[in-house]
RNA sequence: GGUCCCGUAGCUCAGUUGGAUAGAGCAUCUGCCUUCUAAGCAGACGGUCACAGGUUCGAGUCCUGUCGGGAUCACCA
């Protein structure tokens, strides 16, 4: 891969302040840093490529803002021969570049297939996404949590960064005790292959199963005369039986409920190492990884390495020991360890409880370190939901007083929940969106359409269900990574199929139109290189190529945002650009053969940058659709 | 109660370090396919940017407060 040169947009607005600078000190004699003056792409309604607000300068001149930009206009030219013209209105000085300029760096970098990504950088980083439970299959959350770490990894290494992807399985703990419990008392020896159901569904049918039976249980309890003495001894003021037996679910079920007893007495013993449940344990991951696999192979997802709970949850306990020999932790008379965290604004949080053992931080303090050893990064991002702000807050701060070497580049991609035109999803009331009907229903709408339009009846069937796969969850896909991560969403599965608008179809649509335009042009033999002669560009080729040059910069912001929102806006205006350009001209059909060269360059280097975009977004591209 | 996040058109969302008349899509209505793919284009309709102050030549954007929604504040994960 040929590495595109660095951004060109950021080079014509700094060679613009830089300018300006210059030109400030002429004119007025102060000295400002190009950074500090505002130049940005002129608004479409008006004529002009980049524009300087000039407002700010009155602080140093007694004149009108527009005598100062006709000024500075002047001034900004005469250091500047790539100012073609320039006009002033009200306090804004818009700059015309010449034809030449914008024809330059279409040819000389955008039409390169790796424009847009950067040289490597040498810097390494890990992302870490998905990281799921192993009782239950994939639902909408995890979707999002996917997509969203996909696609910033994919952003990272287009920014210049190498990327290792890791997911942290929770493969332990009373969830999956639940399952296997449930399995091992009411299967009667049903396996996934003897009842063809997907391998984790069938997994997660016995985790509902258990929570089905516990709730009958309690509910039978709750009749009985122990019951009632719990509730006359321990109710608080007017609480009903209902209230009352609502809150105490949870000690019902570590106080009083058989099967919650079974199920602590089975995560006993799989800590304890016992062979017959480590094999039931094992046996039911196994079935639910089988699952996952074909649910993140049918997203598009992969990863490096996965690391699993079971594994990982007696790590830390050495960097605690670690931290108290620095003098960072404290050790409280009952033998519990802590660190106070009140110079972050925080609290102080316990490390290690008074018996000695590990709890959730601690392990993520092991994790962290054994991926440093691992893999060398020196940034770390993690795509957790934003319930665990605090926690991740904590285990930065935690990591700093370790003064681990990649404690300064840790971030935690926060996302919010995702929530259903209905509320928010709850799987007590089975309102959760499951991530295989999910992809099934959006590629279903696709081929609804897709057979509607018949556009592809000269594809045969598998080419086509693959077109429609690609047009399904392109629409799914974008619907989801086009808000911001840190915003809550509504998830709307009728709006999650559209295919028109604002939605991944359009931008595919947009790309399907240049490589079909491509392939006739190829059929006529037209090619681009008398482009150089093409003289006067109307305003929306130039407005296009503006554009297109505004690309590593957005993807330099993406990456530094951690934010794959930022690309979904900018293909869509790109897609949207173009399809009125496609509108009002032609490119094969254009006046002359320059013109005819030059579009067709262009609209290479649009399909170039959709692609490369849309990449990033986890979203392919169809040749047809 | 403390801390953090969110609040922009009927709905879903954009809105770079403060800059021009706050933008898209969906929905509703109206036009445009013998012409490179109409999953498209153009137009109409739709706003007290939650509210109130403040800073500024200029505030959706920054500051303070209020209201509304969410998360979190475990020797759970």
């Amino acid at each position: 891969m040929r590495p595109s040169q660095p951004a060109v947009f950021m080079n014509h607005i700094q060679l613009i302040q830089s300018t300006a600078a210059q030109a400030i000190e002429t004119l007025y004699g102060q000295t400002v840093a190009p950074d500090d003056i505002v130049v940005s792409p002129t608004r479409k309604e008006f004529e002009g490529d980049f524009t300087i607000v000039v407002f700010p300068f009155t602080k140093w001149v007694k004149k009108s803002p527009d005598a100062i930009g006709q000024e500075f206009g002047a001034q900004m030219q005469a250091l500047l021969p790539l100012i073609a013209e320039f006009n002033v209105v009200k306090g804004f000085l818009n700059l015309s570049l010449t034809d030449q300029v914008w024809k330059d760096v279409l040819a000389a970098e955008m039409t390169d297939p790796n424009y847009g990504r950067q040289a490597p950088n040498g810097e390494k980083v890990m992302v870490e996404f998905c990281s799921p439970n192993t009782n239950k299959p994939l639902h909408l959350g995890h979707v999002r949590n996917i997509l969203l770490g996909w696609s910033t990894s994919k952003i990272l290494e287009a920014a210049g960064y190498g990327v290792v992807r890791v997911q942290i399985i929770n493969d332990r703990g009373i969830a999956i005790c639940k399952s296997m419990l449930a399995w091992q008392k009411f299967a009667g020896g049903a396996t996934p292959e003897s009842t063809g159901a997907k391998s984790d569904h069938f997994v997660g049918d016995y985790y509902v199963e258990f929570e089905k039976r516990f709730r009958e249980e309690y509910l039978n309890w709750q009749e009985s005369e122990a019951a009632t003495a719990v509730y006359e001894a321990e109710k608080k003021g007017e609480q009903t039986k209902e209230q009352f037996f609502k809150d105490y679910k949870d000690r019902y079920f570590n106080e009083h409920s058989t099967l919650g007893r079974e199920a602590a007495e089975m995560l006993r013993r799989w800590e304890a190492g016992d062979p017959d449940t480590v094999a039931l344990w094992k046996k039911m991951n196994g079935w639910v990884y089988i699952g996952f696999e074909e649910t993140l192979a049918a997203i598009g997802a992969s990863f490096d390495k996965y690391y699993y709970e079971s594994e990982t949850y007696l790590l830390g306990k050495g960097m605690v020991e670690k931290g108290l020999a620095s003098g960072a932790f404290y050790r409280k008379e009952d033998g519990s360890v802590w660190v106070n965290l009140e110079d972050a604004g925080m609290d102080h949080k316990v490390l290690l409880r008074r018996d000695g053992t590990s709890v959730y931080i601690t392990q993520d303090l092991g994790t962290a370190r054994l991926r440093y050893d691992d893999f060398g990064i020196s940034r770390m991002v993690y795509v957790v939901a934003d319930e665990q702000n605090y926690h991740f807050q904590a285990l930065f701060e935690v990591l700093k007083k370790l003064q681990e070497p990649y404690s300064e580049g840790l971030y935690h991609l926060a996302y919010g929940m995702v929530d259903l035109p209905t509320g928010k999803m709850k799987s007590r009331e089975g309102t959760v969106v499951d991530a295989d009907d999910l992809m099934a229903e959006v590629i279903a709408e696709a081929r609804a359409g897709s057979q509607e339009r018949g556009t592809l009846a000269d594809l045969s069937p598998e080419e086509q269900e693959e077109v429609v796969r690609k047009i399904g969850l392109a629409a799914l896909k974008f619907h989801i990574i086009k808000v911001q991560p840190r915003k809550r969403m509504v998830f709307d599965p009728k709006e999650s199929v559209d295919l028109q608008g604002q939605t991944g179809p359009y931008i595919q649509n947009a790309y399907v139109r240049i490589r079909s335009v491509l392939r006739k042009a190829a059929e006529e033999n037209v090619n681009g290189q008398a482009a150089s002669q093409y003289a006067v560009l109307e305003k929306q080729e130039r407005e296009l190529v503006r554009t297109l040059s505004e690309f590593p910069g957005i993807i330099a912001r993406a990456a530094a945002d951690y934010d794959p929102s930022h690309v979904a806006g900018y293909a869509y205006d790109l897609a949207k650009m173009f399809h009125r350009f496609y509108h009002d001209y032609s490119v094969l059909r254009a006046d002359s053969e320059a013109a005819k060269a030059f579009r067709l360059n262009l609209v290479t280097a649009v399909s170039n940058v959709l692609k490369t975009a849309m990449d990033l977004l986890g979203i392919e591209m169809p040749e047809k659709m």
